[in-house]
RNA sequence: GCCCCGUUAGCUCAGUCGGAUAGAGCGCCGGAUUCCUAAUCCGGAGGCCAUAGGUUCAAAUCCUGUACGGGGCACCA
């Protein structure tokens, strides 16, 4: 309907630039939909667009193309208000077209082909396998695995990657934490390096290798050198240095730890994402740039081909790139000099290989606190001759834990994060996608742990599966009275349907598509949050004021057919969410 | 110093890429249940949309400056 008084307006517009002698094809025709019920379902701007290349008050102007306007058998009647505003009012059954198509539709009502098959890329998440997920993760996740569900409703063909930092210093500084824990777990007394990982997962993990291996890495003999290494464990340079003495005296036996416990941290990660509905289809290993075979992306291979686009420089042994050529604040090393590649190095190869695997558009979900990395990342794309503006990066703002008020600190006296699958013992899956998901991403974000776990209408989450049990309840009250939905006789009468509410819940119905594709265009999952909140309110108004199960057959089936698809719209939202709807509470 | 994000009701936040009288929940005040789930609903009070300019027929929305809050500015990852 929306479209077709575009269109209509189109016409007349045309129209009337002819009549004049100007060219209005560049002129925007939009309408928007009427908060306001007593100025009609729909207005029109048109009029003040114009107003002033006709040189003619906007009035004058609406009067002009109201009576160019054809009349229509599903519009009641037009009026001129305001300033210049054209409100159409329309005929009330028009409003129910859209309870057939949501019939007819059923699970794919809202979905749409915009993305027109193109493939996109969605990395997110890609912690560090050196800890288990903790809840500083939890915002990105719930929000990169709603985008790719999202933009798959949109018509897109998605990837979700995940992307393992399996390579370089903090690996080694694990392996070391835990083969200390290891020793200490066998007897041997030591103490430990304070720079290290602390975390009880370390503890487990030594305790595990242990029990699996045995003795197998203990010190032979009486190892001064470690002791004395161990008691100076101040610096970074003291963490590297015992590093490499760990690497001399484990031999070929510190990547075998090194292996064992990058598995076991990511398939804990894998299993914490999946209980949270979290599902990536590819996970790309840092470390396979480095393995130097044909069919993986090379690291050094990328920097030459940096090298050969003329943007890398020496200075003082360490390789530079131009990144200030591209807009950069300062120039980035890309090769130490003790000829270590920088993390920087690594995320130029990841990215090419991004690219080169043929993806429309690539979208990385990024912690804000990581912004001013983007700028150097797009440098070096554009330096490869690649399109900067095919990488979308969306910046996640950090999320503040409350609890009575009052914030929770993100990590324990320990130092160590509160780990992901706590916040999800506690709260709920669900729970707490929707929280995470409940906030526009560039805005801070309190949850609120208490509000999350009640179950009153201040919890919205609990709001909207609630509208939704309470529809399947009326459905079951039906059928427990030997009665059931007679489709026909409902179809029939949708006409009945013309109570102020009545008419506000199948406009509300009419938008779930429209948000759907605006809440997939601009990355924001928010605002499915919003809508469902929203239109679960009419419900839960409508339920409180009318019943439904009433004797009128027809008026009956008509309203039972309201509910069925008010029902299917709130569980498509949520399905979108990730977030089951109940069929009771 | 530079960069990013924010500033809307007492609190937490929406605000349909510029529209008519700025919305919701919580909190506060007052109501509704012999009836499909009261995990709900109805009514009321509460706003200089941080601030100063600019663009426009029209600005919470776009541009610029200022103030305040959060984050970031490594040969770390």
């Amino acid at each position: 309907m929306k479209n077709d008084l575009i269109r209509i307006l189109k016409t007349v517009l045309k129209q009337i630039g002819e009549e004049n002698g100007i060219d209005f094809s560049n002129k925007k025709v939009s309408i928007q939909e009427n908060k306001e019920k007593s100025h009609g379902d729909y207005a029109s701007n048109l009029a003040m667009v114009i107003a002033k290349d006709l040189s003619q008050t906007p009035r004058e102007v609406a009067e002009k193309i109201c009576s160019l306007l054809p009349s229509e058998e599903w519009i009641e009647k037009v009026n001129i208000a305001g300033p210049g505003f054209i409100n159409f009012y329309l005929k009330k059954d028009t409003h129910n077209e859209i309870l057939l198509l949501i019939e007819e539709s059923g699970r794919d009502f809202g979905r749409n082909n915009s993305g027109n098959g193109e493939r996109v890329l969605i990395e997110y998440v890609s912690s560090n396998p050196t800890g288990p997920l903790h809840v500083g993760h939890g915002r990105g996740a719930a929000f990169g695995s709603v985008l790719s569900e999202l933009l798959r409703c949109a018509g897109y063909k998605v990837d979700e990657e995940y992307y393992v930092n399996d390579h370089g210093r903090q690996m080694n500084i694990l392996t070391i934490s835990i083969w200390l824990r290891y020793l200490h777990q066998n007897g041997q007394e030591l103490k430990f390096s304070k720079k290290g990982y602390q975390g009880v997962y370390v503890e487990q993990l030594a305790k595990q290798l242990a029990e699996e291996k045995g003795t197998k890495y203990n010190l032979k003999e009486n190892e001064s050198d470690l002791l004395e290494l161990l008691e100076a464990q101040e610096t970074e340079e003291d963490l590297d240095r015992l590093i490499g003495w760990g690497k001399s005296f484990l031999k070929e036996n510190f990547e075998e730890i090194r292996e064992f416990s990058l598995r076991e941290i990511m398939s804990s990660i894998k299993e914490d994402l999946k209980l949270f509905g979290v599902n990536h289809n590819l996970w790309f290993n840092e470390s396979s740039m480095y393995s130097n075979k044909i069919d993986l992306p090379d690291i050094d291979k990328s920097i030459k081909l940096l090298s050969e686009s003329g943007f890398l420089y020496e200075k003082e042994e360490a390789l530079w790139f131009k990144s200030t050529e591209f807009g950069d604040d300062k120039d980035r090393v890309v090769k130490r000099a003790n000829s270590d590649n920088t993390y920087f190095a690594s995320d130029i190869s990841y990215h090419l290989d991004k690219y080169d695997r043929g993806y429309d558009r690539i979208i990385n979900v990024w912690g804000a606190d990581h912004h001013g990395y983007l700028p150097r990342v797009s440098a070096a794309m554009e330096a490869l001759g690649k399109s900067r503006d095919k990488l979308e990066v969306v910046f996640i703002q950090f999320a503040n834990l409350l609890r009575n008020g009052e914030k929770v600190s993100m990590s324990t006296r320990g130092g160590e994060f509160i780990p992901l699958i706590e916040l999800i013992e506690e709260v709920s899956s669900e729970a707490a996608r929707f929280f995470y998901i409940n906030r526009k991403a560039d805005q801070h974000l309190d949850f609120d742990l208490d509000l999350a776990k009640s179950q009153t209408k201040d919890n919205p989450l609990y709001y909207i599966q609630y509208a939704h049990a309470r529809i399947c309840g009326v459905f079951e009250t039906l059928k427990k009275e030997g009665m059931k939905l007679n489709q026909e006789l409902g179809l029939d009468n949708l006409n009945l349907l013309n109570l102020d509410k009545e008419i506000e819940i199948q406009k509300m119905l009419l938008q779930y598509p429209e948000v759907i594709s605006r809440a997939a265009k601009n990355s924001e999952p928010h605002l499915i949050c919003y809508y469902l909140k929203d239109l679960s309110g009419l419900f839960h108004s409508y339920y409180n004021s009318e019943r439904f199960l009433v004797d009128d057959e027809k008026l009956m089936n008509s309203r039972l057919f309201l509910l069925k698809g008010t029902k299917q719209v709130i569980s498509n939202g949520l399905e979108i969410l990730g977030i089951g709807a109940p069929e009771s509470m």
